[in-house]
Parts: structure tokens; sequence; C-alpha cells
RNA sequence: GGCGAUGUAGCUCAGCUGGUUAGAGCGCACGACUCAUAAUCGUGAGGUCCGCGGUUCAAGUCCGCGCAUCGCUACCA
């Protein structure tokens, strides 16, 4: 039963940042909302699907430096590699915007400037008080007696030209919002977390950079010294493609985001006071996903653990690849990818529950009736059992895609094809087959096993787009199909004539996967990144010395931080390090340690800490104390 | 430290507003069948539903406390 109208749909992925290349995570996204907006188009639905990248700002700037080329040029090429690797996939997005096309900056730049016009948008007296030695601002309230708390000296005012969005502002009206929609942000755990966020104050958002350091972006209207930053820039995608195109009455308020729960914070704070100032309605939903993990790790590029996405396709193909995705996520829930779990998901149910369907009906229909589509018998119970529940699933599986419940949807449409090779062993059309009196019988079963098999497909074709078609093919049926056609059981021209071909799912040898998984060695990592090249001279500031610690204690305002005391030669001095995760306070005393001694002290959550201890830290997180490889005494340099 | 999410069979997970002997898929064991991609179908083994208290005639399902994992957050020199 149809609960909401399915009449508009606006979907939008993120704007991907252009400073690498697409990974498992884009995919993902952009997946999902490709398996959304084909679900509402096969509906009939009034659909939009919106994707692009975002390519103003430093880092692309750096990168194209770099290269050795233009930021233009950059984000020509890389932009590009997002397309074509979403042309590749079958993505069918209707739009693909770029924020360095024109029509957005346009809509960005009236945008601004209209908030800027009411007010909301401040020129940031930012920071006020700056310690030149420190070089960083304090509050008032870090100050001691109004003199810096590391120098002792007094600050001086300064200014940084920036501009503020005063978003704060619009807290309130947020929190009502949010509280007052619960389906604004979903799943409803991602909507805590906003709230969460809410319960404090959000501050205002700094919106410009200066034009001098960062010339790639989109100049303020009212003052070209400075350019946009990221948000009013990369967020006002979803609209300004509408508004440069004149959709928005058509489409605005259907919208919906989907992201990965890394930018909840933007999209679920920022953007919604962002539309209020502009005075423009919000989105219809704010979808979040999890993550993919591998291995239980969160898949990153220094660890070398990257799936890419086209890779797979290449070995599993694209459309299975897609199903396992979206079979084996569910929806806000971080999930597990593993090629194994992929292979045996493929086996289990696209090849032998509904590639082998397929198969066993059109290998009889062949035997038995020259594969000619027959005419329903009389229906009997079981018969009109199966159709009873096939005629079901077009609004079961609709209504659960409503609620994103992508898994559940395809385990409906499986369980139906499951029921359908039960079906055929009750019926063991193989024995009607023998016996002249049961044509009728053996008709029935075999129409009936071709009409699940052609509504499951069209089902399916929103995940699995060119296999479902190719099924259909293989059923005699070329023409496009529409949700109305999986309403009914009877869909096929009798008559007609199959078309076997090869099985769509070919059986993945998962002996041999494990094997080779067994052997595989750890992915190469990708290069390292590295900073600014030093002098030796430069390196010659730093000093760094042994160090005993002779106490240590936690801090006690604070989670992640030991408080320590260290025997430097004659010296003793405190050092605050945010070690604790691994090291506990009693494991570290009568360490030697290698601390930077002439490193400015600073205040950590109210201790001074005076140098800092080295420690290496891996992808994970995990550290390992900088140590010697003989014992020294306290005090010795290192160099 | 604060906030939040998650914790159900070997594995991946369903279990909505509390109600009979707790479910599915995969894997495993045994059996059936032979139309089919060594597929399918049936049967079975396997769970103190993280722990402890509480509310209730009745709790995996509500409440409290605790534990574990993860995330966000508190300027991890």
């Amino acid at each position: 039963m149809p609960t909401t109208p399915r009449d508009v749909f606006y979907a939008t992925t993120p704007i991907f940042y252009v400073n690498a290349d697409p990974h498992i995570g884009h995919a993902y996204t952009t997946i999902l909302v490709d398996v959304a907006a084909r679900y509402h188009r096969l509906a009939g639905d009034d659909t939009y699907f919106l994707t692009g990248t975002d390519e103003h700002g430093e880092k692309i700037q750096k990168a194209a430096d770099a290269a050795g080329t233009t930021p233009q040029a950059y984000v020509d090429r890389v932009s590009e590699t997002f397309k074509s690797t979403w042309d590749k996939m079958g993505i069918s997005y209707d739009a693909f915007i770029r924020t360095t096309e024109s029509r957005h900056q346009q809509v960005v730049q009236d945008i601004l400037q209209r908030v800027y016009d009411q007010g909301d948008i401040i020129y940031g007296e930012y920071g006020g008080l700056y310690c030149v030695k420190c070089e960083r601002y304090y509050t008032e309230k870090e100050l001691e007696g109004g003199l810096c708390p590391q120098h002792e000296i007094e600050p001086e005012y300064r200014s940084e030209a920036n501009y503020f969005f005063r978003m704060e502002k619009y807290r309130p009206w947020l929190k009502d919002a949010i509280e007052s929609q619960p389906d604004l942000i979903r799943p409803e755990g991602y909507r805590n977390e906003v709230l969460a966020m809410l319960r404090e104050p959000i501050g205002d958002l700094s919106i410009s950079r200066p034009r001098a350091r960062v010339p790639w972006g989109i100049p303020l209207p009212w003052d070209s010294d400075h350019v946009t930053y990221v948000w009013f820039d990369a967020l006002l995608n979803y609209y300004s493609e509408l508004e440069s195109k004149g959709l928005v009455d058509r489409y605005w308020r259907h919208a919906q985001h989907f992201i990965a729960k890394d930018i909840v914070k933007p999209h679920g704070v920022f953007w919604p006071t962002m539309l209020k100032a502009a005075g423009l309605p919000l989105f219809k939903h704010l979808n979040v996903h999890g993550y993919w993990l591998s291995d239980e790790r969160k898949m990153s590029k220094s660890l070398g653990n990257v799936i890419r996405p086209l890779d797979l396709h290449d070995r599993y193909g694209n459309d299975a690849f897609r199903y396992y995705l979206m079979r084996d996520m569910t929806f806000g829930l971080d999930a597990s990818f593993h090629e194994l779990g992929l292979a045996e998901r493929i086996n289990a149910d696209l090849a032998n529950d509904l590639g082998n369907l397929l198969n066993r009906t059109l290998g009889m229909l062949g035997k038995y009736r020259g594969g000619v589509v027959p005419a329903f018998g009389p229906l009997d119970a079981d018969t009109q059992a199966l159709s009873d529940r096939f005629t079901a699933l077009p609004d079961e599986v609709l209504d659960l895609v409503e609620e994103l419940q992508f898994d559940r949807a395809l385990d409906r449409v499986m369980e139906g094809v499951r029921e359908a090779n039960r079906y055929v062993s009750e019926k063991k059309p193989w024995e009607l087959a023998k016996d002249d009196a049961k044509a009728d019988e053996l008709d029935t079963v075999l129409r009936a096993c071709l009409e699940a098999l052609r509504v499951a497909s069209i089902l399916l074709e929103p995940v699995m787009p060119e296999k479902m078609q190719a099924l259909r093919t293989q059923l005699g049926v070329t023409s496009d199909v529409t949700l109305e056609d999986a309403r009914r059981f009877d869909g096929l021209q009798g008559g007609s004539q199959a078309q076997p071909g090869e099985p769509l799912f070919p059986r993945v040898d998962l002996d041999a996967l494990k094997e080779s998984l067994a052997g595989d060695t750890e992915a190469p990592a990708e290069a390292l990144e590295h900073k600014d090249t030093v002098t030796i001279d430069d390196f010659a500031k730093l000093e760094f010395r042994v160090a005993e610690v002779v106490a240590a204690e936690d801090h006690p305002k604070a989670d992640r931080l030991l408080v320590l005391t260290l025997q430097v030669g004659p010296e003793t001095r405190t050092v605050v390090s945010g070690i604790k995760p691994h090291y506990t306070a009693d494991t570290m005393v009568g360490k030697k340690v290698i601390v930077v001694a002439n490193l400015a002290p600073a205040k950590l959550r109210g201790i001074e800490s005076q140098g800092m201890i080295l420690a290496a830290e891996d992808a994970d997180g995990k550290l390992s104390l900088a140590g010697l490889d003989v014992d020294l005494p306290s005090g010795s340099e290192v160099r």
C-alpha cells in the first residue's frame, strides 16, 4: 500500500572534492543515489539526480602548483575522472555540476549578497587579542591578568580579514525545525547527533578567505579582496543547479541529500541555517549513511586498504557489485566490506537462487514447450499464492526504499525468488511433462515461473539495470517496463518466444578465491605525503634531549592526557602528553623518552606543558614512544 | 569528561508501538530430487537475545546502573 505520494524526487550526492581520485566511499554514495533515483523513475516519479565536483580552495591550488599546472586545468582533469568513473559505472545522473561553472558562481554571489544585505554576514573582527610570540589569538578567559599566559606579555589587538555568517543567530530556529520534523535528518541517530550539536553555541561561520592568499575561489560580491570559503560555495550547489536552470519550483522542496556520516555537521547545521538566512525552504530529508569498513578499519589511503571500485567491477561486474553494496549495508550503520562476502552473496543470491531459477525455467520451457511462453492453465492454490506474493511485492519494495531500507527491500524480492524455487520443487514439472493429461498443469507452472522472474527482474532493475534487462530479454521481453508491469502476474505475451542465453551470474569459485585471498600480501601503501623541505639550519633550531619519566599521573580534566614529570639532566619539567590511550601513568614511570626541550610552553586544559615527547603513530593511531637503543643518561642531547 | 550509536545463533544481520516454544540468509550435518550455474528442496544441530537490578500478569522489546565496541565533542606542543 502506498503510504506517501511518490511524485517528485530530487536527490543529491555530495559534490566531491577533486583533490583525490574516486574511491569506494564516493562510489557507494553515488550508487546509492542512483539506485534510489532508478526506483523513483520506475515508480513514475518526476526524478532529478544531481552529482558533481567541488573545485575551489587552497588545497586545489597547491595540488595544481605541485602538478605544474593551472588550477583550472587541474580541476578539469580530476572532475573528468569522476564523471567518467560514474559513466563507466552507468550512473544515471541527470546533472553534473561543477563549482567552477559560472552559473554556480552567479547563484553563490547572488545568495551571498542577499544574506549580506540583510545583515547576516559580518566582517569578522575575530579573535581580537593576539600574542605575537605565540602567534595566536586568546580569549579573555585564557589570559592571566590580561597577559599572555605563556609569555606574560600584553597581547595586541588584531583583526583578521574574514567575513562571518551569523549562524549562531539561527540556532534556536534550527533546533525547533529539527525537533518538529522527526524525519528531516535520518536515521534517528544522526538527528540526535545534530541536536546535540545545537545544545551548545555553534558560533558564527567563517565564510571567506583573503584573496591574496587563496585566489582560487569565488569573490565576495561586495568585497573582491575575499573569496568564498568552502561552505557557502560547495553546499550551495544543491540549490544553484536548480536556480540556474529554472527548476527550483519544480524540485527544491523535494530535495533529499544523501551523505556519509563524516559530513553531518556541514549538512545538518551549516546548510539549513544558510538556507534559512537566504530565505529558502529547507530540504526534505538529509539521509546519512555509514562507512564501509575493511578488516574492522576504516579504509584509508595511508593504510593501503582502499578498495578501488572499478577493480571490483572488472572482476565481478557492475551489477553484482551494486547488489552487494545495497544488500549488505543497513542504512545508517557501518558495514564490513569483504571480497569473500561479495562472492558469497553473488553465489547464494544471484547465481543459485535467481540465475538458476531463470536457467532451470528456460531449460524446461525449451525442452517441454519449444521455448514458447504458454498460457496459464487453471490456477491452483499454490500458483495463486505465488501470484499473490509477487503482485504484492512492488508496494512492499517501494515502501522500504522510501524508508531507505534497501537491504530489506532486496531481501523481500529474493524471498519471492526462493519461494518460486520451492514452488518448482513441489510442482515437479519434469514429472508433469511425462503425462500428457497434465499439459495444462505444466503450462501453469512454467508460466508462473516466467512471470515470477519477470516481476523480480523489474523490482531488481534499479540495483542491477543491465542484468535485469538481460534477464527479460531471455524471457522474450524487450520493451521498457514500468512499475505497473510488476503489479500483474500475466505480463508476458502468451505464444512469444524465449531467448535463452548465457547464465546471468556465473558462480564464483570460492575455494580459489579463498586461496588467492590467503596468498594476498598487503596492498602497497600509497605514497607518503611530505612536508616542506627544511635546511640543516632549520633543524638545528630544535633541541631534543633524553629525559627520564620520574612521575606520571592522569590529567584531571582530560581523557587522553597524561601529566609527566621529566628529569632532563639537572632540570625537572612537566610535560603534558596525549598518549594516555596507549600508555598508562604507572607504566610510564622510569621510561627514558626523547623530549623536545626548546618548545614554547603551552597550557593544555589548565596544565602547562614544557615540551613534548616523541612517539611514532601509525595510521590507526597506535603509538610507540621513541626511545634509546642503548641506555644514556637523561639530559643527553639527541641529534 | 559530555553526548550518541551499537552489542541477538560460527558469520552477516531482521525483530515496529512489550505477549504463545526468539527469526532470516550464509556456513555446517543428514536426507530428497534431477528441470537447472555440483544448482534446488526438506530436516537438523547451534543462542543465559552483553551483564546486573527494576517496572509488568508478561521484556530481546520499557526504566536504572554497569561493561564492551565505535563515533562526535572537549584547542591530544
